[in-house]
DNA sequence: TTGTAAGCGTTATCAA
DNA sequence: TTGATAACGCTTACAA
C-alpha cells in the first residue's frame, strides 16, 4: 500500500487524498468531502477535526477528480489571436491580464492562456477545451466587426464574456436585422472617450485632425473610427479635414503612416494614435523632421504608458484603468457561471491627460 | 430557445465519449481507447473505423478524466511573480511565452499562466499546483540568487526549468561548497554578451561607464554586474570609471539614476540599460538636459524592442531571440518529463546591433 | 449525523 | 484481437 519502493523511479512524493484524510480522523469519504466543502450533514466537531487533519496533511482537491465528477474544472481561458511579431509591444495585454487574475486567484481559479496566429485556430482551440472540458469559461479579447467566436461559444454552451465588445453591434450589412448580443459583454464608451478627445483638440483650435487607428475589422477601431466621424460631423467638418487611418498597431506602420500624413498637401495639426507605440513612432518621425511638437503638430495616444511619460515632450494620453478593466470582465464571466442574466456591463470611461505634446496650432 | 434570465438553465451540447464511440463502432471501450492511442492489440479495420467514428464525432479525450487515470494533466505551468505595477512593460515576457507555446501547443500541451504578488505566492502556488495535479511541469523565471524555488521544486518532485538560470551557480557565501544544480536550466550567456558590448564601448574610446541595471537579487543582474567589473578589470578600469546600480526596471527608476548618474562630478560618457524601457527613459533625460547622443552620452539597451528603433536617435541594442530562448526552455521541460537527465542548455548567444546612439565620447 | 455505493471518462489489467 | 472490469479521487444520492 504505502511501499514507497514500488511507486516510481523518480518517487513523487504521495499526496494525500480525502482517503487519507478519512482514515486519520476516523470518519468516512463523504464526510471528509462534506465536511471539507462546507456542506451541512456533518457535525461541527467532525468539520473540525476533518478540516485540521487536511490542513496537516496539506491536503488540496485533485483538481482532475474534481472536474471529473461533474464539478467546475476550476479554470478559464483566455486565447490571444495575433501573429507573434505584434505581442508585447503594448503593455495593455498584461495589465488586463493581471487585472483578471487578482478576481480569478482570489476564487482558486486558474487561467489558461494560450496565444495563437490567427482566429480560426483560436475557434479551433475553443472547440477543443470544450470537448476536453478543460476550462469552465473563456474571455474573448480582441472582438471583431463579424466575429464568429460569439456564435461558436454560445452555440457549445461555454459560458463567455466578451472583452472590448460593443455595446450596441452595428448592424451589418446596415438593413439586417438588429440582433440580440449571444454573449454578456464587457466594454468601454469608445464613443464618449473619442468626444472628449475631439473637444480638447477642437478647443484648442486644431481644426485638421488625423486618426492612426488600428487594425481595421476589430471593433473598437471600427467604432472609435464612427465616433470620430460623428464628432467631426457635429462641428462641421469634412472627411478631408478629419479622417482615419488604419494600421496594424506596429511602430512601423505608425510611422509610415505618419509620413505619409505629413506629406499630404494640407497636413493635419493634430494626429490621434490608437496605441502608445505608435504614438511614440509617430513623434519621433515629427522630430525627424523638425516638425516641433506641440507647436505645429499635436500628438495624442490612445492608452497611457511610462512610454508616453518617457518621451520628449511626454505625451497627452487616454488613460484607462485596464486592470480595472480585467477585473470587470472576470467578475462579469463568474457570475454568468453563478448562472447570471446575458448582460452588458460598461467600464470606466477613460479620462484625458494632458501633457505637453498637445497644444493650440 | 434560452430566456436571458434562465441561463442557468442553459442545457450544454453533450460532448462525445468513448462510449458513445464504441456504441456507434460496435466495439469496446478499451478497444477504443487502443485505437485512438496508438496502443497495439487492435486490428488495422478497427482502429480506422473507430478512428472515423471518433472524427465524425468531433470527440476529444476529457483532459480529468485523463488526468486521473494516471496520465498526465496536459498542461505546464508558467507563474510570474512581479508587482503589478512593472507589468506589461517589457516586450521581453510575452514574446518569451509566445515562443513557449508554440512548442507546447505543437504538442497540445495547455499553459496555465498566473501573476502574482511575490516569490512566497508563487511558491504556495507550486505547492497548490502540485498537490492538484495540476499541472505536468513548470518553467521557472526570474530566477534569483538566494532561490527557494528549485529546492522547492525538487524537493516535491514537480518537473522543472529554470529559464535565464546560472550556468554555474554562485557560491554563496564564496566559501560555501559548490552545489550540483537542482533543476535543468537553460541559460544565455551574459558574460559574453557584456564582454561584447564593453568591447562596443571601450573600442569607441569610452573609460568611463556606468551601468543601469534591473532588480537586484535576480540572477541575471548580478551575473552581468559581475561580468562588467571582470570585463573593467581586464582593461585597468577601476570602479569609478566603471560601476553598476541597481533599479526596479521601470521607466521611473531609470530616469531617476540617469539623473543621478549624469550629476556626478565625472559623468560617465556611455550608460549600459537593463531593458529597452529604461534606455529610452535615459535618452529622454538627455534630451531634456541638452545631452547630445550620441556625441556626449553614448546608450545602450540590453534587449531590443520597437522602443529602440522609433526614438531619436535609435538605440543601440543586444538582440536576442527571445520566442527562440522560450521555445527552447519549453523543449528542455518536455525532455524532462520524458526522463532525460538533469541539464544546462544554452541559449543563442545575444548579438549588438549598433545604431545611432553610441559613437566616439 | 454518519457510512455505503454509484457515478464521472479514461487507461490498464486481465481473461476469453 | 477482443471485451469485461478495476482503478484514479472526488461528489452525491441513498441507506443506516
Amino acid at each position: 500500500m504505502t511501499a514507497p519502493g514500488e511507486a516510481a523511479r523518480r518517487k513523487p512524493a504521495r499526496r494525500p487524498t480525502i482517503k487519507d484524510i478519512a482514515r486519520r480522523a476516523g470518519v468516512s469519504e463523504s464526510a471528509v468531502s462534506f465536511a471539507l466543502n462546507d456542506r451541512p450533514g456533518v457535525s461541527q466537531d467532525t468539520r473540525a477535526r476533518v478540516r485540521r487533519v487536511a490542513e496537516e496533511l496539506g491536503w488540496q482537491p485533485n483538481s482532475a477528480a474534481r472536474a471529473l465528477s461533474g464539478e467546475r474544472a476550476g479554470c478559464m481561458g483566455l486565447v490571444l489571436a495575433r501573429p507573434a511579431q505584434t505581442l508585447g509591444v503594448e503593455s495593455f495585454f498584461l495589465q488586463l491580464v493581471s487585472g483578471i487574475q487578482e478576481v480569478f486567484a482570489a476564487r482558486k481559479i486558474a487561467l489558461l492562456f494560450q496565444v495563437v496566429a490567427d482566429l480560426e485556430t483560436e475557434c479551433a482551440l475553443y472547440r477543443r477545451w470544450w470537448a476536453e472540458r478543460r476550462v469552465d469559461g473563456v474571455l474573448v479579447v480582441d472582438p471583431r466587426t463579424q466575429d464568429p467566436r460569439p456564435q461558436l461559444l454560445a452555440s457549445l454552451g461555454l459560458p463567455a464574456v466578451v472583452v472590448g465588445g460593443h455595446a450596441e453591434p452595428a448592424p451589418d450589412p446596415p438593413d439586417a436585422p438588429r440582433t440580440r448580443p449571444l454573449l454578456s459583454t464587457v466594454w468601454a464608451d469608445d464613443s464618449k472617450a473619442m468626444a472628449r478627445l475631439v473637444d480638447h483638440l477642437y478647443g484648442l483650435g486644431h481644426r485638421r485632425i488625423v486618426h492612426v487607428a488600428g487594425l481595421p475589422g476589430l471593433a473598437h477601431t471600427e467604432r472609435r473610427i464612427r465616433s470620430l466621424r460623428t464628432e467631426a460631423d457635429l462641428r462641421g467638418l469634412d472627411d478631408r479635414q478629419v479622417r482615419s487611418v488604419t494600421t496594424d498597431y506596429s511602430d512601423a506602420e505608425g510611422a509610415e503612416a505618419t509620413r505619409r500624413i505629413l506629406d499630404a498637401a494640407e497636413p493635419p495639426t493634430a494626429i490621434i494614435y490608437d496605441n502608445d507605440v505608435m504614438a511614440v513612432a509617430g513623434a519621433s518621425v515629427a522630430a525627424e523632421r523638425g516638425i516641433p511638437v506641440p507647436d505645429r503638430l499635436s500628438i495624442v495616444a490612445w492608452d497611457d504608458s511610462p512610454l508616453c511619460r518617457v518621451t520628449h515632450p511626454r505625451l497627452t494620453a487616454l488613460v484607462r484603468d485596464t486592470p480595472g478593466f480585467g477585473r470587470l470582465a472576470a467578475q462579469e464571466l463568474l457570475a454568468v457561471l453563478d448562472g447570471g442574466p446575458l448582460r452588458t456591463v460598461q467600464g470606466e470611461l477613460p479620462h484625458l491627460e494632458a501633457r505637453e505634446s498637445t497644444g493650440a496650432p
